[in-house]
RNA sequence: GAGGGGGUGCCGGAGCGGUCAAACGGGACAGGUUUAGGCCCUGUUGGCUUAGUGCCUACGCGUGUUCAAAUCACGUCCCCCUCACCA
């Protein structure tokens, strides 16, 4: 155990008895809402975990300490399978194991010295949490945003159970091993596809959110325009529409695919001689598809189905077949085939034999479909089409075949989009019950909202059998609202992504037992400001919470269009290149690490070792010297400094500068949540505060940059922060003091300090203590590169429209250069643009500013007490003047 | 296949037109401390050189833009991630 840990003990119990952490709403503050994606409770923290709180706690003290109020929540997301497992394992109540693991997580989290407001703490199980799920569910269904419909489920007839996708491992109960079956049940769904559209197009909207999520966001809503088309069987005359963004290729349609699973294909071949064939491909295929989807699934196989559809504008018979690469989930499940212009379909065209039609050709040469290889999917001018269309390029002609299909009404145009609804039924126990009674008189009945909860009951078996909801006879058993005759109640709980996608709203007002939240405390906090989260909910979950948000908006309940401002999506920990799991066997506990060194430790690490959105690759020797570096900071407050000197001596000018410069950098990259630079930023500040304490000091100076390290520290290592602000006899917690300011002027005295210093171009801050030797300079030679060009010619002509004296300008410049020398943050000579060949040629005349130059020559060397050498710029790369260059002039001490 | 992100010194990892032989950490080596080791401290860590210094070679590979390229553009090779037979 480390010297730490006691500290870290005694400042958790401090934080929690002072209750510095809490927050309401302070409409004289600015608020800024810090979240991180709630957790399930498995009961351990895993890197992963640490890793996003580090962040998040980090970024969330830095907030407060710069003067937000800062709303900075946990909860827990703990329905789910694993509780049920467990009480299947120990023959208990998933409550139990839930309550127990929850506690657990909570302790590690204290132990990491976090700073939440944990009054605010929202557990999905609670009767209080979940009641307002279901009373969302009930606001959906009035607005027929809930609906009932058939959906296909794993079965295990075996365990007589629906098992969970990651229940079934090779196509196998993971119980008993027995084959899982697919099984269509009724099931509840939302319509989150009526806000498609909107889900899309305010992907734009969401500008602090990382691209590879919104455009993970835009792919899985995948909207695309075409033509709906009704085609006819030609049996039944039935018609049937397809979906196609090709509509150009109407007319070299030579067959029809219906996905396998579509309910029409039975129904076609019921009696004839296909049915047994067809019935073992799709039973082949069904499963496949489910399972084995990575398998040789790229081979396309197929069945003709005895049956012919009648294209509405040529009138030709085609054939229809089934085939695995039809997917019953997009568009209508039945597509038109055009072997000449899809890949797809011509390599299903070339195995089965059907013909090929041309109706795309190329302007440079004729395609003849016996000689084809692949199909053409490039643009070309329409062929062996209509008259109307005959001759016109193909993109072109799309809007008009489309108005002329909805003119003879034979189709229309329409946009269709990947996103399906969400399937919110789960048969299981622990999750939120669907407050919905099934009544033989009434049909579906909601659970009117007074009678809310509907509560899972404490009393129920779990034998791994069933949905040991459905089997409670006390619970299904009731009265129908309406008609009050016996009825029974749904057995089907929700999704746990239901629970999870509003939490965040519920933080804003927990404790709220008449309203699922204050809409004024609402509006006060949302939306969050800064999320952070694991990419793996890119789509699921933040898709689902922003279209809860705009649902309860639509209901006059949210009061924001988005939820998330800002999201950061951190990157994984992997350990040996590979991710950490327990089946590799390289976990490391974040607990032993906490023990072995300590919690400030751990979180410095995580911070320092990885941009927050990359990968951070575990590393023990890094941890080590995380630690040292932690007790290098500390080191410097135990010991009793001894200081005289009243009067500022240069090397105490230049502390005061290196902790401003530091105090601006470290700002600007917690800003950016560049923790890794800001804290290294802070290793070097470290180091110098060291050389600085050697030999006679500053009392004064010492504490101050002592406290300020404290300060910058705290977000990362708030339980030393505090000790050391303590030890430096400073009132009050350091996780709510000010954030230090950079003083800009302490800065640039220094580099004033010696005026005599001028510049050489390689010194840095710590050369600046040889000093001494440049006071002793004989000679200055002042390189001047002549050649001004580009962004720099810019840069002048903007100077030269208020003064035409050349020495005056470059003064200026001299001065930028003086001052970054002071490690001033920004650049000398700001780029004015990037694309030089921008610049009009008449600019300024090279020629002329040459001897401009050449003329002020004198002067400058007057002004600069130096030797002026004026050089070209090809010139400057060579020797001593090769950091001279146009815009910025090098200095040589001699 | 489509989309996205990357290739930097012994390693991890910053930098993203000129203060770059490249931050910071780790490792290695040398020295100090120590009976010794550990901890800790100091220094070195591409090559050749100087009294300070300077030169050459280097940021996957190639070409280009520029007075100037790790940084920009184009091409090329390799790696990672996400979605994936989307009609």
């Amino acid at each position: 155990m480390s010297e730490f840990a006691e500290i870290e003990k005694k400042w958790q119990q401090r934080w929690k008895e002072s209750g510095i952490f809490r927050v309401k709403e302070d409409h004289d503050k600015k608020k800024y809402y810090c979240l991180e994606m709630y957790p399930y409770p498995s009961g351990k923290l895993h890197m992963g975990h640490l890793r996003n709180y580090s962040i998040g706690d980090s970024f969330a003290r830095y907030k407060r300490m710069n003067g937000f109020n800062v709303l900075y929540p946990m909860g827990y997301d703990s329905f789910g399978l694993p509780a049920e497992n467990a009480a299947i394992k120990n023959q208990s109540h998933p409550e139990d194991w839930t309550t127990k693991m929850i506690a657990q997580m909570r302790e590690q989290q204290e132990q990491l010295g976090l700073s939440y407001d944990w009054d605010r703490m929202v557990s999905s199980i609670d009767e209080e949490y979940y009641r307002w799920d279901q009373w969302i569910f009930l606001k959906m269904l009035e607005k027929g945003l809930a609906y009932r419909k058939e959906a296909p489920i794993n079965w295990c007839e075996k365990c007589h159970t629906v098992l969970a996708n990651e229940q079934v491992i090779n196509s196998s109960c993971w119980r008993c091993e027995s084959k899982v079956q697919v099984k269509n049940l009724e099931q509840w769904f939302f319509k989150i596809t009526a806000y498609a559209e909107e889900l899309l197009s305010d992907i734009k909207k969401l500008e602090g959110w990382p691209e590879r999520v919104k455009l993970m966001q835009e792919n899985w809503i995948g909207r695309s325009e075409g033509t709906l088309i009704n085609f006819k069987l030609k049996r039944t005359g039935e018609i049937m529409p397809i979906f196609t963004t090709r509509v150009d290729t109407l007319w070299g349609v030579t067959f029809m695919v219906f996905a396998p699973e579509h309910p029409k294909v039975m129904e076609l071949v019921k009696g004839t001689e296909y049915e047994e064939r067809v019935k073992r491909f799709i039973d082949r295929i069904v499963i496949q598809d489910k399972f084995q989807r990575t398998d040789d699934t790229k081979e396309k196989e197929g069945m003709f189905i005895g049956e012919y559809a009648i294209n509405p504008v040529t009138g030709d018979e085609v054939p229809i077949y089934i085939a695995n690469f039809v997917l019953l989930e997009y568009g209508t499940g039945f597509i038109m085939a055009v072997p000449a212009h899809d890949q797809r379909d011509f390599e299903f065209a070339k195995k089965y034999q059907v013909p090929i039609k041309v109706v795309i050709s190329p302007d440079t040469h004729e395609l003849h479909p016996a000689r084809m290889a692949v199909a053409f999917i490039e643009d070309g001018k329409i062929i062996n089409s209509d008259e109307a269309f005959n001759g016109v390029p193909n993109r072109e002609v799309i809007p008009e075949i489309q108005k002329w299909l909805e003119k003879k009404g034979l189709g229309k145009k329409t946009v269709q989009y990947k996103l399906r609804d969400w399937l919110i039924s789960r048969q299981r126990f622990w999750g939120t019950p669907i407050p919905v009674i099934y009544c033989d008189h009434c049909g579906i009945v909601p659970v009117p909202e007074k009678e809310l909860p509907v509560r899972l009951p404490r009393k129920a078996k779990f034998s791994g059998q069933g949905n040991p909801l459905a089997s409670n006879e006390e619970f299904v058993t009731c009265f129908c609202p309406v008609c009050k005759s016996p009825a029974r109640r749904e057995t089907d709980t929700m999704d746990t992504f239901v629970n999870s996608s509003w939490y965040f709203l519920r933080y804003t007002d927990n404790k709220n037992q008449k309203q699922i939240f204050d809409r004024d405390k609402a509006r006060y906090w949302m939306p969050v400001d800064q999320y952070i989260g694991g990419i793996e909910h890119a789509v699921l979950h933040l898709l689902y919470a922003r279209f809860y948000t705009k649902f309860l908006r639509d209901m006059g309940i949210a009061v924001v269009d988005e939820p998330f401002t800002n999201l950061l999506c951190q990157g994984m920990v992997i350990k040996d290149g590979k991710k950490m799991s327990k089946s590799l066997g390289n976990v490391v506990d974040p607990g032993e690490i906490i023990e072995k060194y300590s919690a400030d430790t751990a979180r410095v690490f995580m911070l320092f070792a990885a941009m927050p959105e990359k990968e951070l690759e575990w590393n023990d020797k890094g941890v080590e010297g995380s630690f040292r570096f932690l007790k290098r900071v500390y080191h410097l407050v135990e010991e009793n400094m001894e200081g005289h000197a009243k009067e500022l001596s240069n090397k105490d000018r230049f502390i005061i500068s290196k902790m401003h410069s530091t105090i601006g950098k470290v700002t600007m990259h917690i800003e950016k949540m560049h923790f890794s630079l800001a804290i290294g930023e802070l290793m070097q500040y470290t180091s110098a505060v060291y050389k600085y304490k050697e030999g006679t000091i500053n009392k004064e100076v010492y504490d101050e940059c002592a406290a300020t390290l404290a300060l910058l520290i705290s977000p990362f290592a708030p339980h030393l922060a505090e000790e050391m602000w303590e030890k430096l006899g400073k009132k009050g917690f350091i996780s709510i003091a000010h954030w230090p300011k950079a003083d800009l002027s302490k800065i640039d005295k220094k580099a004033e300090a010696g005026e005599e210093i001028v510049s050489s171009v390689t010194a840095d801050i710590i050369k600046v203590q040889e000093l001494a030797k440049i006071k002793q300079a004989k000679k200055i030679t002042l390189i001047i590169a002549a050649e001004w060009k580009y962004d720099f010619i810019r840069e002048l002509k903007d100077r030269m429209e208020s003064t035409r004296d050349l020495s005056v300008i470059l003064k200026e410049i001299m001065a930028t250069e003086l001052k970054r020398y002071g490690e001033e943050i920004v650049k000398a000579v700001p780029s004015f643009i990037k694309d030089p060949s921008k610049l009009p040629e008449e600019v300024l005349d090279q020629q002329t500013e040459s001897n401009l130059l050449q003329d002020n020559k004198e002067t400058l060397a007057q002004e600069f007490k130096a030797e002026i050498i004026i050089l070209k710029a090809e010139e400057s790369r060579e020797g001593k003047a090769k950091n001279a260059y146009p815009g910025k002039p090098a200095i040589l001490i001699e």
